[in-house]
RNA sequence: UGGGAAGUCGUCCAACGGCAGGACACAUGACUCUGGAUCAUGGAAUCGGGGUUCGAAUCCCUGCUUCCCAGCCA
């Protein structure tokens, strides 16, 4: 038995697992496996960082292995300590730990300036006096030959000295850079002797103002990857062909052989999954922050109220390709409602409130009801819910003219009150002056206490409910995609990914009513609304007014069957 | 027209020369004090054309499509 699962789980190994099962077995790097996840600070973790963190961190785990926490920090003109601080809390709210491996590239500078000048005396590297649009000019085209820079054959001595001033800032921004001599012929446009360096004077986050020049990606992460002794370097497809560049650099300096791995980033339909364009949203005020709960940020979805095992389950779930791809946000949902399913305690609200009132129920009268918790989960106990004349349902659950198939209250019609009693309809009060419902009028059966009736009856429709002189007045804010177009990358000529923003991605619901029992709700806290969905108290609360998001909503199949109905006239 | 990569149900991932499988989505039914959950069932795919082979999603050839690369961004 214990041989099939391991046979089936050998042979469903993602491509990434079976290069590391295949060093393991041949004994590469002494069978070690080191991975890192290399954010740069320059903006909020997103999900697509989720699937990352999850792969790199998760292969460490799986292999007894170690993964670092790597800040790409080689650009100060956008990074900043806030994004260090956000990162380090998403991650380790997504269940990982780097220990005391926190590390940044900018910790290697002095390292890499050294290994520059190895580069330089080898002749493998020079200082050019082009400008970045004669670089430009001199770098060629897709389909023809770049040509050599007028500087790159100055004697290593002239190199050495030019680099040294660089650094000590003897030249302007942009003046120089320090570049491999590499190839201009090279059909991969990234061997056409790249920038390592380039002058800029700019406050770096951590090192001041030591430096006035700094790396490029290229010479700064698969440096960095080696001096860390990271074993599988695992990026994203963008940067395969980077990859002879990034061997390039190691075998050149003789240091440790890393090895760079590409798979297929994360994209999900009716979002934008760009940190580029999430911090576009967030700068024009699109949305109120990196946290705006319909951002699909990690700290955007924990504010939402998702869970960090939803999320991590979602990851496991995708998978690892080399083909690129879009995920059905469905999926992501789908992992949601199951864990918060488990979880959730369930109370009652009522969304956009309708009065009810129940004529043979006496004025005064108060009854405590007892209401599961959790059906899922009879350990999380029950409550107490109050009862009384006046309640307020859900306004949608009342139809005067009931379509078929509709099975809750209706004129006549009778239905259960969650944890409570049958009710059966015999009048409505509506406004004179708008024919607007104000009031539904009801009875109940004295008999059907607790929800059952005795002689057996049943009834198709529950509702749930709240009474109006208990209830809390709450905000509850419903969320629906960001984008209305499912997916991202084929936006149509001409036009702008916020071109496709949802208009309705927020509504506002200022009148809800909830039970008592959840007044001291703290933000975070997760709940189900019974027949409505997952909601988490926000940031935004007061003491004077609760505010909820709502996480994801509950499956409706009445609003399908509605739909359907709808549809064929 | 250079270099690199990828094409399997609607979507995502498997199958690594031997019955194309799973998940989500969708549909149908059962059950239910949440039209939730749960359970059962169903439809649904190998980019095209050649070839090798007893046998091809898998190997070979060829065509097509898509993505990435011309930052002193990462």
């Amino acid at each position: 038995m214990a041989e099939k699962s391991a046979k089936e789980a050998a042979s469903s190994l993602d491509f990434i697992r079976t290069i590391i099962e295949e060093d393991i077995k041949v004994n590469k790097n002494d069978g070690r496996v080191h991975t890192r996840f290399p954010p740069e600070p320059n903006g909020y973790l997103h999900i697509g960082h989720a699937k990352s963190i999850c792969l790199n961190f998760g292969l460490a785990r799986e292999y007894k292995g170690l993964c670092n926490l790597r800040f790409d920090d080689t650009n100060p003109t956008k990074e900043e300590v806030e994004y260090v601080d956000s990162i380090k809390e998403d991650i380790r709210w997504l269940g990982f730990d780097w220990k005391d491996r926190e590390y940044y590239a900018s910790d290697y500078f002095e390292t890499l300036y050294g290994y520059a000048i190895q580069l330089i005396k080898a002749g493998k590297a020079y200082v050019d006096d082009l400008s970045a649009d004669e670089i430009r000019e001199f770098r060629g085209t897709l389909t023809e030959p770049g040509k050599e820079s007028p500087f790159r054959n100055r004697s290593i001595q002239e190199n050495l000295d030019l680099f040294e001033r660089m650094r000590a800032g003897e030249f302007p921004d942009g003046a120089r850079t320090l570049r491999a001599k590499i190839d201009m012929a090279s059909g991969n446009l990234n061997m056409r002797d790249p920038v390592m360096y380039r002058i800029l004077r700019a406050s770096h986050h951590r090192t001041g103002n030591d430096w006035c020049i700094y790396a490029t990606y290229d010479w700064a992460h698969g440096q960095s990857d080696s001096i860390e002794g990271i074993t599988h370097s695992i990026c994203t497809l963008e940067f395969e062909g980077h990859r002879p560049l990034y061997n390039w650099f190691i075998e050149q300096l003789g240091i440790f052989p890393s090895r760079q791995i590409e798979f297929a980033r994360l994209n999900l339909s009716y979002t934008v999954i760009s940190k580029r364009k999430l911090l576009q949203l967030v700068e024009e005020g699109q949305v109120s922050g990196w946290d705006d709960p319909r951002m699909p940020t990690i700290s955007g979805m924990r504010r939402r109220g998702y869970t960090p095992e939803a999320i991590r389950d979602f990851c496991d779930r995708i998978g690892v390709a080399k083909r690129e791809s879009t995920v059905d946000i469905a999926l992501l949902e789908h992992c949601l409602r199951e864990d918060l399913n488990r979880r959730a305690q369930r109370v009652m609200a009522v969304l956009r409130p309708i009065r009810l009132v129940i004529d043979n129920y006496p004025e005064d009268k108060l009854e405590m009801l007892e209401a599961v918790n959790n059906p899922e989960d009879e350990s999380m106990g029950t409550r107490k819910v109050p009862f009384s004349r006046i309640l307020y349902i859900e306004r949608e659950d009342f139809r005067e003219d009931p379509p078929k198939k509709y099975f809750r209250l209706a004129p006549g019609r009778e239905v259960r009150l969650k944890h409570a009693y049958y009710v059966t309809c015999k009048n409505v009060i509506e406004d004179d002056n708008t024919g607007e419902i104000v009031e539904v009028h009801c009875t109940y059966d004295p008999e059907t206490r607790g929800g059952w009736a005795k002689d057996g009856r049943r009834v198709k429709g529950t509702l749930h409910w709240v009474s109006a002189d208990h209830a809390i007045d709450v905000e509850v804010r419903l969320y629906d995609h960001l984008f209305t177009l499912e997916d991202s990358s084929n936006v149509t000529e001409g036009t702008d990914f916020k071109d496709y923003l949802n208009p309705r991605s927020l509504e506002t619901l200022t009148d809800c009513k909830m039970e008592p029992s959840l007044k001291d709700a703290a933000p975070g806290d997760r709940f189900q609304f019974l027949r409505q969905g997952y909601f988490c108290a926000d940031a935004d609360s007061t003491k004077e007014k609760l505010v909820f998001n709502r996480t994801v909503s509950l499956r409706d199949t009445w609003a399908k069957i509605e739909k359907a109905l709808k549809t064929k006239g």
